[in-house]
DNA sequence: TACCTGATATGACAAATATCATATATTAAT
DNA sequence: ATTAATATATGATATTTGTCATATCAGGTA
């Protein structure tokens, strides 16, 4: 007897993991163009929804590969990246909790130009396109909703295009140190609530590796920063705001 | 008598010149997401908008301004910039024949992230927000097609980005010769049909002025271009696909 | 524990790029 | 046509950044 609940518990468990509770229960869906669906359309496009449990470290999707519909992000964080000609990564994008991946490849019905990552343990929710796609034809406030988050991201790539083209490395990099401050937080023990390797901050900023681990050595040096380990702590946020 | 005519001729011709003509009968907008209104939708555009010539070197709208409605290109080519901190600017984009400028101020009622410099003599039409809004609200067609071009709009700021951060100078240089070279091929002699300062070259690119002049010079010695004042011709496509 | 592997760290050097100075060519204005 | 203003060109040099080599460190595993 005491099996059967164990067992009950255990389905109940993995079925929420999975991703399997309903949109309309979910709160990360408030972050999201998915907000803007109705009760009925919620509760349509919850039964079709799949969920997954994607481990630090997994590929969720690939480059060039055809995104079947969209993915919601339940939990954690990843990067898009893409694949330079002279075989290096670039990211492109951190997405978050609440976060939407696939929505270029839902209207304009081309396979991604992005790589997703997950950058820590991650539960994530998949909606088929021919369920989504029925919406965005007959929910305006879903579309429109929609155009209004692409031209922010449009905004924000023309930021990180002039910045890359302009800045130098010591400041692209002292931004993305404050950008993962305001964005993710400080832990507990005051340490970047986000760790990245150092290999994540080089593909982030544009930049080799070793550059990286030297700006942010030089930072340490400077009190700028301190480290344990992988960890990062911004130690003078103003100075960071001033590098040139 | 005589004068009366002329005065009529000149009426139409300056009529034509700001693009008073009618929408329905712009080919330019077979290029864009105007193409999806309906003939009523258009005949209503058509009757609120307003033409402009615009001359080369003149400013369309500056970044920071309000734009109260969107721009149709009708003849001419502008490029967008914007100013980074170290009192640069970059060139995020050109816009050509055809082409809509402040699609995103439309969507998001914000300022204009850009500014708009006309790079030859211009003649665009302006549409009032109030009077394209409702379109987009009824019309699927149109905000679809907005949304497909935004997403092909994205899709070009990832490999701009992906670009400026791993390719060198050299290579970006290359690279948007051989794009004006596609985007606007030759003239009758054999140069590009769009000219562009080396202080364009510059800022497309994201480098000093000098460094563009430098390189050019280079290409010039290696025989993969020429030059006559300003203008270049490009004498070899292969060796520049081959920069490295 | 000892070992192995991958990440972090640093030095040495080369290459790329920016900056400043100055010269020359081109264009615009008178 | 002459001059003034601006754009193009090039040299000299400093700074930034990348590359390669090597060392150290941390976490996982037998």
């Amino acid at each position: 007897m005491i099996f059967v609940i164990s067992g009950i518990v255990y389905f109940w468990y993995t079925a929420t993991k999975l991703g399997m509770s309903k949109c309309e229960h979910c709160i990360v869906r408030q972050f999201n163009s998915l907000n803007t669906l109705t009760r009925e359309e919620l509760v349509r496009v919850s039964a079709c929804k799949t969920g997954r449990v994607v481990k630090k470290g997994d590929i969720i999707f690939r480059e060039g590969e055809a995104l079947n519909g969209i993915y919601c992000i339940r939990e954690g964080v990843c990067k898009l990246t893409k694949l330079s000609e002279n075989g290096k990564d670039q990211v492109v994008k951190l997405s978050v909790k609440g976060g939407m991946m696939g929505q270029r490849s839902l209207v304009s019905n081309e396979c991604s130009n992005l790589t997703a990552v997950a950058l820590n343990d991650m539960q994530i929710c998949f909606i088929p396109k021919q369920e989504i796609l029925d919406d965005l034809q007959k929910n305006v406030n879903f579309s429109m909703d929609l155009l209004k988050r692409m031209a922010q991201d449009l905004r924000d790539a023309d930021d990180s295009l002039v910045d890359m083209a302009q800045k130098t490395v010591k400041q692209r990099l002292a931004e993305t140190l404050l950008y993962v401050k305001n964005k993710f937080d400080n832990d507990a023990d005051g340490y970047l609530a986000l760790t990245l390797s150092r290999d994540d901050y080089a593909s982030i900023v544009g930049t080799a590796t070793e550059s990286a681990i030297r700006i942010l050595s030089q930072f340490k040096k400077e009190g700028i920063i301190s480290t344990k380990g992988k960890q990062i702590k911004i130690e003078d946020e103003q100075a960071l705001k001033r590098v040139e």
